[in-house]
DNA sequence: ACTCTTTATAGTCGTGAAGACTATTAGTCG
DNA sequence: CGACTAATAGTCTTCACGACTATAAAGAGT
């Protein structure tokens, strides 16, 4: 890009789609609203809106998760860009580019539904599609990018409220992978990644009634997992 | 995003930049263009352009790979979408968001020059700064997203020719990781891969004149690493 | 021709991480 | 009080990997 001739390019809409995800009852959610108007009316669509003039992408896409969300506070959530969509018919009324951001939350509150969304809730990820636009695609590869990462970072805190136990650090694992991990070995095996994870001292919690209660642990300082947590069974033992 | 109001939106600019990276004599380098007009004259600066009316940012970015390298085919060359920046005072003539991608070339041609560009040069990476714009936020971005691709795909192999030996698929990973590695270790790990690399079957080739010849191998047909080739020294052994 | 240097390739050894599994502890529920 | 449940502790075996040594195949120097 040299010279900017005023007429040399063409003026795109810039918008901001999230994929909000969280844990409820243990299965792995996302925010959804449901589209007013055509096209796709009726639909449910990732929540998101257009970047205001004097924003960044970032700062438009927090502020559209603070209002779809209903969240007062929205400063602690995890929220990172995932990817650019700007394929020229993926709106059929104009040119859209949409940057795409995935945000986790810990405990899912009830939607706001306000905003200018006509209604707005959290829906199983399984039965999500079909969405609005080509935001199934967005979805899956905010679902990739999610289960990856948490193999060499730890994000899987992210989804925790600020004091877990392990067992609900595990179940972030085994929700978004779709596996089942060895209790003792994930528990050896974060305690001994220094700084993923850091004891509440003298604090335990209950975690349903039954059984023996859960250590309290907090998110630690650090934010890569060296050496990572691999997923199991992706190749398996060949022969 | 639900009704579009066409007054709810302030148009943008919509462009690509793209770091291209390459090995030249065991260093890495990054392909550059110096700029003609202010701002920003006289110095260097990702190479990139305005994406069309008709073209998603994937497309612009491997139409301006192919320009700006002057290659007549770019249909096998590593693009990523690596983020997008957006930040309203990012290019202080307007408001331009940018998709910004990575290339890898295996082989570096001297570049085209020509195009809309004033010049176009392979620097090395350690001497291209400081560039125009924020493009040495990006271009540090992509040298971490290479860098940590290449633990966990067979990335690697886009930095080499279509026939390599392990020797210079090892300096891949230590000029960009910018440490040394065992020979026979890297070696082991390689081969212990399955699908990322296979051998040419009864081909050598001599690495430089001295020396025992070097096998020749192609890349394989894995994309990801399982389990990953970690780089060392991060947080090395504690205590 | 012989040796030295260089680079590729083969193999060895010890440590440690991780999977599979068993045992114990500390709670609730009937 | 026992049955049940979930957390935590510990064992054993396998295997990946870092460090290291040895051998093979080429060119360069004398």
């Amino acid at each position: 890009m040299q010279g900017y001739d005023k007429y040399a390019f063409e003026p795109f809409a810039v918008t901001v789609d999230l994929a909000v995800l969280t844990l409820r009852a243990g299965a792995l959610h996302v925010l959804l609203v449901e589209r007013g108007q055509e096209p796709f009316a009726g639909r449910w669509a990732l929540p998101g809106g257009f970047v205001l003039p004097r924003e960044s992408a970032e700062t438009a896409a927090r502020r559209e998760l603070a209002e779809e969300t209903g969240l007062s506070d929205v400063s602690g959530l995890h929220l990172e860009q995932l990817r650019t969509y700007s394929d020229p018919d993926r709106d059929p009324r104009m040119r859209v580019v949409s940057v795409a951001f995935t945000a986790l939350l810990p405990d899912p509150p009830e939607p706001h539904g306000g905003g200018d969304a006509a209604q707005a809730r959290w829906l199983p990820y399984d039965q999500a599609r079909p969405l609005a636009f080509d935001h199934d695609g967005i979805l899956a590869d905010a679902h990739d990018r999610v289960g990856a990462q948490l193999e060499y970072s730890c994000l899987a805190t992210a989804f925790c409220p600020p004091e877990f136990t392990l067992g609900e650090l595990q179940n972030v694992y085994e929700t978004v992978w779709g596996v089942e991990l060895d209790r003792p070995n994930f528990r050896r095996k974060v305690l001994a990644t220094p700084g993923f994870v850091e004891p509440v001292p003298g604090a335990a919690r209950l975690t349903g009634g039954r059984g023996k209660p859960a250590a309290l642990y907090r998110a630690g300082t650090a934010t890569t997992l060296h050496p990572p947590l691999l997923r199991p069974s992706r190749e398996g033992r060949p022969a």
